[in-house]
RNA sequence: GGAGGCGUCGCCUAGUCCGGUCUAUGGCGCCGCACUGCUAAUGCGGUUUGGGUUCAUCGCCCAUCGAGGGUUCAAAUCCCUCCGCCUCCGCCA
């Protein structure tokens, strides 16, 4: 949800904002249009409101044929306040549903277009070069007898797997790896709860353009988290913080589930895009003057992790279009795919300024002034399931045999994964 | 799943039976001021949150006693539904 304040102060750096994620601008007039509406309506219902509660204290004073009448005009005074109630209540929805449907205002440096008008910030690291034909991911990990997608598909469908054996070690190895990276840097842990509320849902803005992605429990209302960053952006829902001392630094362990709808045919091979995985996700409640900072931090741990998987990688800075709702700036970084020739998503960072936030209500008190003002959310990838793609293909060998990034080794106990 | 108890403005707590000066009591904590070589102690004052009004401050107003409805001129208080916590029973990976 977007500060009202700086849509009504600077309503053209919205409109500039929705041109740029090639969104409607002309919501922006609507919201401001019921803004007044559920302001006047508001300030009519309260005059009222008052008059009703100062009479009623007369009436608790008057005795006899003054009671009575004083009965008979606050009947009508409680009617016309029923309605007014009413009619501020459905203004305030009214507004309210405007709000939700525009995304975080962009920060004015992200590139303008959509999925493909990235701009590629640093490419780091050289694509190996093989003297052998490189075997893909998939080819290579049921050599390794690491993963099963046959018998994942029997028992729960397309893209799901086992993961099994050396497997199943490479991705516990990469997730400690990870864990042990942010704990190292003052990030306090967490396994979080997988199935979360509506409300939960709704606030961490993964209900509103994409909510076909999401899987729904339907007997109970509880929606599967397809990252952590949802229980985590909940976490704190409501409170107030204490960020005196610096951002407070989470990172989430947790599957992961995604419905990958309209996705149908695509990455259909191996454990690129699947329904449900596992995923380290650092994230960051700070003050917002903090935030583009922290943003370059969480960027900076994502690029020391792919440091020690030792694949080749670049980051691009991700345009408007292909924002997140909750994004104000996103940094993906992805990493050289040999079989693929092109690069693949292994990380996003997104700075979500007080977006998040203001939805869950989560405030501090005001360094510079009274009272409270909203906090600002950040989230990144420290590793996922999808990494062992990169990992695979990009240390493999001409017999089939993978080589063990050397911070992986006291995490996996291997050297090199040999095929059986 | 069943029975019972509980949910009050940071924490603890009074108030709920019997609706109206509840403008929610007191303690702790915290903030400010005073006093005092310093600290401590003491005294005085302040301290829920969200919103409206206002250029802004002050002030005034509205909402807020787990959430949402209802009854009533009037609800922390009465009624209904839901949520959460605790105790016991049942069931279960």
């Amino acid at each position: 949800m977007i500060d009202t304040k700086l849509l009504r102060e600077d309503p053209e750096r919205v409109r500039a904002s929705q041109r740029a994620r090639g969104e409607d601008e002309g919501i922006v007039d609507e919201i401001l249009a019921a803004e007044q509406a559920r302001r006047s309506s508001l300030t009519e219902f309260e005059r009222l409101r008052a008059e009703q509660k100062s009479m009623g204290k007369q009436v608790a004073q008057a005795r006899g044929e003054d009671r009575q009448a004083l009965l008979a005009r606050t009947r009508d005074l409680a009617a016309d306040v029923k309605r007014l109630q009413g009619e501020a209540d459905a203004a305030q929805d009214r507004f309210d549903a405007l709000v939700r449907r525009i995304g975080n205002v962009v920060e004015p440096e992200v590139p303008v277009g959509g999925e493909d008008d990235y701009v590629v910030l640093e490419t780091v690291g050289t694509p190996p070069e093989f003297d052998f034909e490189p075997r893909d991911h998939l080819a290579l990990a049921e050599a390794l007898r690491a993963v099963d997608m046959e018998r994942g598909a029997k028992v729960s469908g397309s893209r799901f797997y086992f993961l099994t054996g050396v497997g199943a070690r490479l991705e516990l190895a990469l997730l400690h790896l990870a864990v042990a990276q942010a704990v190292e840097h003052g990030f306090t842990p967490m396994i979080t709860p997988t199935l979360v509320k509506s409300e939960v849902m709704a606030g961490a803005g993964f209900l509103d353009a994409h909510a076909d992605e999401v899987y729904r429990v339907e007997a109970d209302d509880l929606y599967l988290t397809g990252t952590s960053e949802v229980a985590l952006a909940g976490y704190h829902a409501d409170e107030i913080l204490d960020l005196s001392q610096g951002p407070m630094r989470y990172a989430g362990w947790s599957a992961c589930y995604r419905r990958e709808a309209g996705s149908y045919g695509k990455d259909t091979r191996g454990i690129i895009r699947v329904h449900q995985f596992h995923k380290v996700e650092m994230f960051t409640y700070c003050r917002v003057e903090d935030a583009a900072t922290e943003h370059q931090r969480l960027l900076g741990w994502e690029k020391e992790m792919l440091g020690k998987v030792e694949v080749p990688y670049r980051v691009i800075d991700t345009a408007a279009g292909d924002l997140g709702g909750p994004a104000a700036r996103k940094f993906d970084c992805e990493a050289w795919v040999p079989t693929q020739g092109r690069y693949r998503e292994l990380t996003s960072t997104s700075n979500c300024t007080t977006f998040q936030a203001r939805r869950f209500g989560i405030r501090e008190r005001d360094p510079h002034g009274s009272g409270t003002r909203t906090v600002a959310t950040l989230n990144g990838t420290l590793a996922t399931t999808r990494w062992i793609v990169a990992i695979l293909e990009n240390h493999q060998q001409a017999d089939g045999s993978v080589v063990v990034p050397a911070a992986l080794r006291p995490y996996l106990g291997l050297e090199v994964l040999r095929p059986e």
